[in-house]
Order: structure tokens, then sequence, then C-alpha cells
RNA sequence: ACCCGGGUGGUGAAAUCGGUAGACACGCGAGACUUAAAAUCUUGUGCCCCGAAAGGGGCGUGCGGGUUCGAGUCCCGCCCCGGGUACCA
């Protein structure tokens, strides 16, 4: 043995790619898929394979999911961590477009890319197990699923309206539309009506909604999911139309008011605006009607001028009896509710708004309590609804509490046949028709005779077929529309020439399922095995954006829920534990390509090295809050794991290690363990650190069993170092099968502590104290203390004494 | 407008139950080592005032009230920032 005069660095440069290597060569990261002892199934939100490769936010997500699949599996778990690409739709496709490639050509190359970024990151990902959502052995079960839908009678055809960008001549999906204008060129979405395929979510709002209850979930998901179903409890009322015999049913949430309904106003394209409109204000109507349907979804609903046109007809207020106008105006939507409404501008602002437009009456039906019947307006709408407010001009109601109204009128008036209590949900049917190249195509073939048929699933897949001029064009169909030797088949049930649905699906499908896939991946003669599907689903524990809230994570919750009723699986819930990360910035202000202030991974990971970049991220703030990225704070990480590695080399295997640091150790496996399990990685690693500060303060030269420990809590954080570290000790297996170190409850007991001393609540001093001491004894020690002494002026009126904390002296 | 978060030093941030505000880290100051620098180590670092120093005092968690022996934490009323939803009846 030779002494070295120069210690080793510590080299992440060197040992980085070391362990990656043996990690692949041992399968370390391989989860054992049939006979796991206990199965936890760790996911992460899969990405998409962006041409810049990855961002500092998907590392930022990855990491803190990795690091929680690690400690679960160091605590004892099988544990499954996945992960593969969503690299299928339209973000994918607008890319290609962009640079003037292919998509089907663009993507393996990105996928590569963010496959080799993965591995340097050191994440625990058995690529086993990948997904690729482009390539057809998984999209032939994305539209399996689709089939299943059919099949359950909860996938239908309707006309509805589109986004449709005129400079890019595209079909353009809810989530590329900011603020009305296209969020590729700036332009201004019009609107187009298509006849699309759309999902029944809404049928399964209740079941989504009471879930909810029970999920252990991000709360603030949980709160944007109650919010996007938007339950809505009230009555539908029906007004008769004397003229022509018609019902008019409106949905309100205020039956309590209906006494001061003074008009009824329709949607413009509410069905029965045709047939009560009388002769003389058709022209108007439909001019009105015209204007409404050509102006876009957006600019209708931004702009607030109330705007309307009177239909010439009247109904009847079933509580007055009076006949009241029919109006249609744009400020009532026909999508939500019955598309019709009663107007009570007295209590609603918008129907105070319009009633001031064209001078309609408003009349005062509630009244707080220091209001009267005969209390004018103050050029506003009173919609206080509290417990103070009682019923006024409202016949036999008068004087009753809004709250004890809303009942009472809705059944007075379901008792006569005008209505009945409903509730309401905002969440609309899923449309996931896509008039675009990049996606699975719906398996349906149309047929003169036979109508719109499902290919057979033995027929599946559906391949996307390499078309060249994959651009949408002006015809607002599908670019597959130009290619007849594809979509031209003969139908699948009489044989008859017919043609195949050429739109593409949403890729929010392709995501709704591929939780599924995972753990069946190899298998191409079913979407998911049925055994291993029983062990490891649901997800155990699900980490994500809180960005997918509503769409993705509700998407999935919906698909599991059908695939459950159709009996292909035996739960409703697909993730038992969702937690929402947060979100990145940098020095202050948000990271964008227009601003240069995009973080490259990359060149962070080689300077500093990967475990250094984890856990820098992970150190900057809260998981679950995100932080502001400080390019000098990962210096301190650095010098961190720097000091680790060198406590791990010079660490001496005789003598006995220092109680006082083995004390201070056994606080730190505690704190680092709840910590790294409730995801308070920043304080997980300051305990660390902290520990680290005892273990080499100075020139201290550390005891083996005094960092023995620290590496096994540090391997989630920056498990190449770990390893390394591992090795260093003498180990021969990974330190991930190494277990979890146990602390020792009676080293956590101090036999001594501080204690203040406040003086009317002002703190006067600190004492050390015997753990147990009593009051009269802390009491006299304080007393003899004469910096503590001087403020006591007088006899005590009062002593607190909380043992273990303080004295405080109320003179 | 509504619903969620959040506001703490120069900076990123800590703070189970109401009990030492500012852990940990960055930055900065001082010192050791060095011819020098870097690295490393030691040490100081909320603000203000008195003091040569030792030391002492006051103030302090967005603002204004309140409860309490004691409030970053609880209650009432505001202001500001971030996110989501939005003519949803």
């Amino acid at each position: 043995m030779s002494e070295i005069d120069t210690p080793t660095p510590y080299e992440p440069r060197s040992i980085e790619p070391k362990w990656q290597t043996r990690w692949t060569e041992r399968a370390t990261n391989t989860a054992k898929l049939d006979a796991p002892e206990r199965p936890f199934y760790a996911l992460m939100m899969f990405p998409y394979p962006s041409a810049e490769g990855l961002h500092v936010g998907n590392l930022f997500a990855f990491t803190g999911s990795d690091i929680s699949a690690r400690f679960h599996r160091l605590i004892g778990h099988d544990v499954f961590q996945p992960l593969g690409f969503d690299a299928f739709g339209i973000h994918s496709e607008n890319y290609a477009l962009k640079v003037g490639a292919h998509p089907m050509e663009l993507t393996p190359k990105n996928v590569g890319n963010f496959t080799r970024q993965l591995e340097r990151a050191g994440f625990m990902i058995d690529w086993n197990q990948k997904v690729d959502t482009s390539r057809a052995d998984y999209y032939k079960w994305t539209q399996w699923v689709f089939l299943q839908l059919h099949k359950q009678g909860l996938a239908y055809k309707k006309a509805a309206a589109v986004n449709w960008c005129p400079t890019d001549k595209t079909v353009l999906a809810n989530e590329q539309v900011e603020g009305g204008l296209c969020e590729r060129c700036g332009t201004p979405v019009e609107q187009r009506f298509l006849e699309q395929w759309f999902f029944r979510i809404s049928e399964y709002a209740p079941r989504l909604l009471n879930n909810l209850d029970w999920l252990d979930w991000s709360p603030i998901t949980k709160q944007a999911q109650r919010n996007w179903i938007g339950k809505s409890e009230g009555a539908e009322l029906t007004f008769e139309v004397p003229s022509s015999g018609e019902r008019i049913a409106v949905f309100t949430t205020r039956a309590d008011t209906i006494y001061g309904a003074t008009y009824l106003v329709l949607a413009p394209e509410h069905p029965l605006v045709a047939s009560i409109t009388t002769d003389a204000q058709r022209g108007e109507v439909a001019a009105y009607q015209e204007r409404a349907t050509k102006q876009d979804l957006i600019s209708r609903k931004s702009s607030k001028e109330k705007t309307g046109v009177f239909t010439g007809a009247y109904a009847v207020n079933p509580a007055t009896g009076q006949n009241i106008p029919i109006w249609i105006a744009d400020y009532v939507l026909m999508e939500y509710g019955t598309g019709a409404i009663m107007a009570v501008p007295g209590h609603d602002e918008r129907d105070f708004e319009f009633a001031q437009v064209f001078r309609l009456p408003v009349v005062r039906v509630v009244a707080a309590a220091d209001q009267q019947a005969d209390t004018p307006f103050d050029g506003a709408a009173f919609t206080d609804d509290d417990k103070d407010c009682r019923l006024v001009n409202s016949g036999r109601f008068d004087g009753l509490a809004v709250r004890d109204a809303k009942r009472e009128v809705t059944a007075w008036l379901a008792e006569g046949g005008h209505g009945k209590g409903v509730t309401n949900y905002r969440l609309h049917d899923w449309c996931i028709s896509r008039q675009r190249y990049w996606g699975p195509p719906i398996p349906i073939i149309y047929c003169d005779d036979c109508g719109a048929v499902p290919v057979p699933e033995s027929q599946l897949p559906v391949e996307l077929p390499f078309i060249p001029d994959f651009k949408p064009d002006d015809s607002g169909i599908s670019p597959l529309a130009r290619h007849e030797e594809w979509y031209r088949v003969p139908c699948p049930t009489c044989g008859k020439t017919a043609r195949r649905e050429t739109d593409v699906s949403d890729t929010f499908l392709d995501s709704a399922w591929y939780f599924l896939r995972y753990p069946s991946a190899t298998r191409d003669d079913v979407p998911f095995d049925a055994a291993r599907t029983k062990t490891w689903l649901p997800v155990n524990s699900y980490i994500g954006g809180n960005e997918h809230a509503v769409l993705h994570l509700l998407y999935s919750r919906f698909i599991t829920m059908v695939l459950k009723d159709a009996g292909h699986i035996d739960f409703e819930e697909p993730f038992t534990r969702f937690r929402a990360h947060g979100m990145i910035i940098r020095e202050g202000a948000k990271m964008s390509k227009s601003k240069g202030n995009v973080i490259n991974p990359d060149l962070y990971m080689e300077e500093w090295g990967a475990d250094a970049f984890r856990m820098y991220l992970m150190f900057l703030g809260p998981y679950e809050e995100g932080g502001d990225f400080r390019d000098q704070g990962i210096s301190g990480v650095r010098r961190f794991l720097d000091r680790l590695w060198a406590s791990v080399r010079d660490a001496v295997r005789d003598g006995s290690p220092d109680p006082d640091v083995i004390r201070k150790l056994h606080r730190t496996i505690k704190k680092v363990g709840e910590d790294t399990a409730n995801l308070g990685y920043n304080t997980a690693i300051a305990a660390m650190m902290e520990y680290m500060n005892a273990v080499r303060r100075g020139e201290r030269v550390p005891h083996r069993a005094e960092v023995e420990p620290l590496v096994q809590l540090v391997a989630p954080y920056a498990p190449h170092l770990a390893e390394e570290c591992w090795e260093a000790l003498g180990h021969e297996g990974s330190v991930f099968n190494a277990g979890w170190p146990t602390f020792d409850a009676a080293q956590l007991v101090d036999d001594e502590v501080e204690l203040v001393v406040q003086v009317n609540g002002k703190l006067r001093g600190k004492l050390r104290v015997a753990a147990d001491v009593t009051q009269e004894a802390v009491m006299a020690q304080a007393m003899a203390d004469e910096a503590i002494a001087k403020f006591v002026v007088g006899t005590p009126k009062k002593v607190i004494f909380v043992p273990k904390r303080l004295l405080n002296i109320v003179v």
C-alpha cells in the first residue's frame, strides 16, 4: 500500500457515468414485475419529447418523483418506476411544421435525446417497460380504448364549434388558444362548425366529484377539479308561451326570486326561437342570430356589453301569472343549463345590466335586514343571499329567508307542474376529434348502408400512414382526407366500399390510459395483462404538475371508471395518491425562450455533476411550491457533496464514534425519513447539511459509523455519489439494496434542555436545566440570575411554565 | 368578479400544538493557509440606538385592529403578488 499525497477528490464526471453503466449492466433499476413482495408503482407524468430537450421543469418534477421512488425502495418496497413519451399530438406536429421536418422522422430523434438526458440525470427508471404513444404498438390500444367507449354508448358524434386559425389554416385545441388568439401566430381565432366525436364524460360528473372526497390528492388539485366539474344545485322551471303552446325550461339557482322574473332570455341558438318569434320580429331576430353565430366564441364571451332582440312573444310567470317578454341575447349560453334563463334584474348583475339597456322592469323581491320592499336599487342588482335576506313582494312567501325560500318555492312550483329541483354540472362532454395528422386515427368506418361502423378489434391498429403533405389546409378537414388510397376501405359489416374516419383523436386520450400500459408494455396481444394490472394498479404515487389538474388528471379518472364499468379492471380511481409539484423560476423571473433565460440542464450537470444539480433543484424551495433558481446557489450543495465524499474517504474505523455526533445522527435519520416521505426535500437536505457540519467541523476526521448511515440517507438525492461512497466503505452491492437506517428512540431524548425565560413575554435569559425539572426549581434558578431578576420588579402576578420550553414571569 | 396559493434579513428560504423568529444555504465582512490567487478551514452577518470595548436597550414576519401571559402561526377588516376559472344563470 502506498501513501497517496493528494487525496482522491470528488469527480462526478467520472463516477456518474460509471454508476449509470453499472446500473444498466446489473439491471439495478429493473422491477420484479411478476413476483413482487411489496409492489409500489411510482409514476411521474411522462414528457412530450420536444426538440429542445429536457426542460429544467421536467428535471425538477422527475427528480422529486425519483427521490420518492428511491426512498420507497430503501424502506422496503418493490418499486416500479417507468417512463415513456407523450410523442403524439399537436405540439410535436407544430414543431415539425416549424422546422420543416416530418414528425414521423423527428420523433425518434427527440426520444433518443430525451433518453440520453434522463440517463445522464440518473433516474431509477425501468426502461424495459417504456411507452411511446406515437408507435403503433401503443396506439393500437388507444384505438381499442375508443372502441370500448363506443361499445358502452359513451362515444357519439355531433356538430360542434371548433377553433379555427385562418392564418395557420388549422383547427386548434382549446389549450392552444390564448386569450382568443392563436398561440403560434397571434391571429384571432374563428369559429367553425364540424362533425366531431365526443365522450360522455358529463355523465360521470357526480362520480368524478364525489370520489374526490376520499382521494389522497393535493388539495389544490382537488379544488381545481371541483371548480371545473362545477356542481350547481338549483331548479329547472318551466314557463308557458300561450301564443304558441310551447313550454320553455330555464335553469336557476335562485328559484326564490321567481316573483322578480320580469322577462325571459333564450340563447340565440335555442331551438324554440324559430317557433315563438312573431312575424313582426322575425327579420330582426334572424339578423341577430346570424351575427351571434358568426362571431367567434372568444369575443362573444369577452365583450360584456349587453345586446339582444325581443322575439315579440310572451311567457307566463307561473308565480305572478303575468305575461313577461321573451328576448334572445348572446349573454345566455346554449351550452349551459337549458340555454334559457328567467331574468331577475333586481337580483342578478347581468340581468340588471340588460334591463338597463332595454328599459325592462326591475322588481325587488329580496331585501336585507335594513331594506324595505320598496327600497330602490342603487344602480346595481342586489345579489346577497345570506341569512338576513328575506323575500318581499313575493305573495305568500314574503318574509321567508332566502335559504328556505329556494326550497319552498321550488316545491310549490313543482306541485303546480312548473318545475323541479335539479343539479347541473359545468363539465362538458369531451371532444376528442382533431382535424390533424399526428395522432391515432379514430377507428370508425362510414358506410352508406351501415352508418358509422366501429373497426373490429381484430383489425387494429388502424395505422397512421406516412404522408409527406401532413400540413393542415383551409378545408377544415384532416390531411388524411386527401388520401383516398388510405381512407377508401370495405365496410367491415357489409363489404361495400366505405370511408374511414379521417380525424385523429386528441393527445389527451393517449395519456388517459398510459399508466395501465407500463406494466404490460411488452405484451402485444392485450392492452394490459390482468395479473400484472392486479398486482401494480392503481398507481401508489403519482407526481406531476398542477397544470394538468383539469385535463389529463380528469380524463384519466374518467377512462379508468369506464374501463371498470366495462369489466376490464376492478378499480375506478387510477391514482391513489397524487402530489402536485411547484414551478421553477429563475432569478425571480419566469423562464422563456424570448427572454433567453432558460436553464440548460446539460450545462449544469456538466459543470457541477448530476447529483449536485438534482440536489440543488430540491434544495431551492419546497417541492410542492417550486422555487427560484439562483445560479450561485448550487455551489452550496456541491460543497456539501465534496465534504461528504471527503468524510467517507477519510473516515477511520478504529476507536469509537463521538456520542454527541451519534445522537445528532439519530435525530437526522428521523427527520430526513419523515421529510422525504412528505416530499419535504428542502428541509431534509438542510438536516443532512446540519449533520455534516457536526461530522466534519474543521479538520475533524469522522468515524466510519458516523458517516455510513448518512450515505444511505443521501442516496435518493445523490444516487451516484451514494453508490461510490458505499463502495468506498467496502460494500459489494448497490446502496439501494441496503435498506434505510433506523433510529434509536432512546437517542432522541435529552436529559438536559435549554429553557427560555421570559418576563412579560419578552426574552430575558436562557437556562440549561434537567428535562424533568420542576417549575419551582426553574423559578429559583431564574431569580438567582441577575440578568433576569432585574426585570422582575415586585411579586410576580402569574408564572407560566411550559416544561422543556419556557418560563414566563408576568409582573 | 369568484375560487385556490402566497407576502418573513441583502438573496433562496426555515419555524408539528400559539412558546427563543430567521434553521440550512447563497452573498458579503474579518481571519488562517499561500509569494499571490483559487480552493479549503475558522469566524461574524435582521434593523436601529447607547458604548472605546465588554456589554446593554429598543424595534422587527404586507397594513390596521382584536384574542392571549405569549401571535409569523388564531379571529375581524384591508392592501399587494402568483395561479386557476369566468356573461355558468
